[in-house]
DNA sequence: TGCAAAATAGCACGATCGTTCTATTTTATA
DNA sequence: TATAAAATAGAACGATCGTGCTATTTTGCA
């Protein structure tokens, strides 16, 4: 009955299917001026709208509780769709996850690793990379984290949804390993150092972190990740 | 019809109904030789064996698809039995997850714990105890571990499944943790070091090593996370 | 060997799943 | 405002799920 609507922080949920920019409500022949905006907005069609609503919802639900957790009833309810309403839009399940994870793949760009390109090239970026993602995994200690959740979902599992995942993973682990190359060569760490391994290591921490605290419950896991990380950047630091 | 046989390596897999130390046998008057091994097949009824055959063939599938893949049909079909006949043993499908987590945690404590309690206290054990979850780590890159995919399928999910899990891995975490307290009491690690800290960097290598060879197929990832190893025993080597 | 008890099978149930097909409603446009 | 197209709803399908109930078979023991 009521289509989902969607709110503005989640407007570029079908940005799959969507042009990126700042696209809201869609309606009507109204004459107005705004050109620009105004086709954005008019391309912004009904089922746009409603797909990315979809998304959106369907991300919340498979953060908490996996994507092969979801189901489309689930989502039909949550949204107050019927079920070939939410169907119609994705054609299976498995473009629908999908979907799911190149919303969570494009949010994560945008959070973690986008603005660390402010921080000039070398070490401080490599610090910027790390603190980002270390702020996501601690939201995520919540709410949790598809990249890593998927992985265990998939990773018997060969498909287009395990390689979506995988290159979205591998898209983000090389942009470190890039981050920590420039340091060797701006000279900031240890030129002799493997990056992948650095890599490999700081990678094991934001996994313990995820694990011990958002699993175990263990406190005091948020401040033993960041010591790690000083730890791995003392250990490489390059030797002047 | 058949109903399905115990390997003489599986046979313990009933064990979490079953007395844990020598307790076998109950009893009956045949006057055989062989009596301990004789009193073990003994009391080892039917039940127990099939029950036996039920938990190997379903840790066996659960490592692979997961504690939540289990269905008790496919078990069923694995072990050429009917379904109600699989169901009878447990009594509900969340009974038969339990069974299968303390399977799990007995191998792994016969496999990992006990061989290590060899090495001598101080750094040996803590390098015995590592070895050997290497080893088991490396293994399970191809037959997957339940308590890494166990840990994402229950971090939200209460219940008694999540609590198995977790107080079989709080219990190999503890330790682990004990190995690295008495190495730094033996002078071999530097006391002034949290164990918590060291423990956690220990458990973010094997992760990250379950991560990115399972999942990513990342190779050389086993070397990282022995390398990783190598780091931080230096790092925490006591200052002589 | 006979008999009670344990183990297993067979069957059916309600629920949920992804998906398909068809009808209805809503939207965008001429 | 009329009309074609897009979006959504509704109902039904076959499959699979966990589980309960009742027979049947198999086992262990007197």
């Amino acid at each position: 009955m009521t289509t989902a609507t969607v709110p503005a922080s989640k407007a570029r949920a079908a940005r799959s299917t969507v042009p990126v920019a700042g696209a809201e409500q869609g309606a009507v022949a109204k004459p107005v001026a705004k050109l620009a905006v105004k086709d954005v907005q008019k391309s912004q069609q009904k089922g746009q709208q409603t797909k990315a609503a979809i998304v959106d919802a369907a991300l919340g639900l498979a953060t908490q509780i996996g994507l092969e957790g979801l189901s489309i009833g689930a989502l039909a309810e949550v949204t107050q769709m019927s079920k070939s309403g939410v169907f119609a839009h994705f054609g299976s399940r498995e473009e629908l996850q999908i979907s799911v994870v190149r919303e969570y793949h494009a949010r994560f760009e945008d959070e973690v690793f986008y603005p660390a390109l402010q921080a000039e090239r070398g070490l401080p970026r490599v610090r910027a990379l790390f603190d980002n993602w270390m702020k996501r995994t601690s939201v995520e200690i919540d709410s949790g984290c598809i990249y890593i959740s998927g992985a265990v979902e998939f990773d018997d599992r060969p498909g287009p949804v395990r390689d979506a995942i995988a290159s979205s993973v591998k898209t983000w682990l090389a942009a470190v390993h890039r981050s920590v190359t420039n340091a060797q060569e701006a000279g900031h760490l240890n030129a002799d150092a493997s990056a992948q391994q650095i890599l490999f290591e700081i990678h094991g921490l934001i996994l313990a972190l995820h694990y011990e605290a958002r699993f175990l419950k263990t406190p005091g896991s948020i401040n033993r990740a960041w010591q790690g990380f000083e730890n791995i950047l003392q250990r490489y630091s390059a030797v002047v």
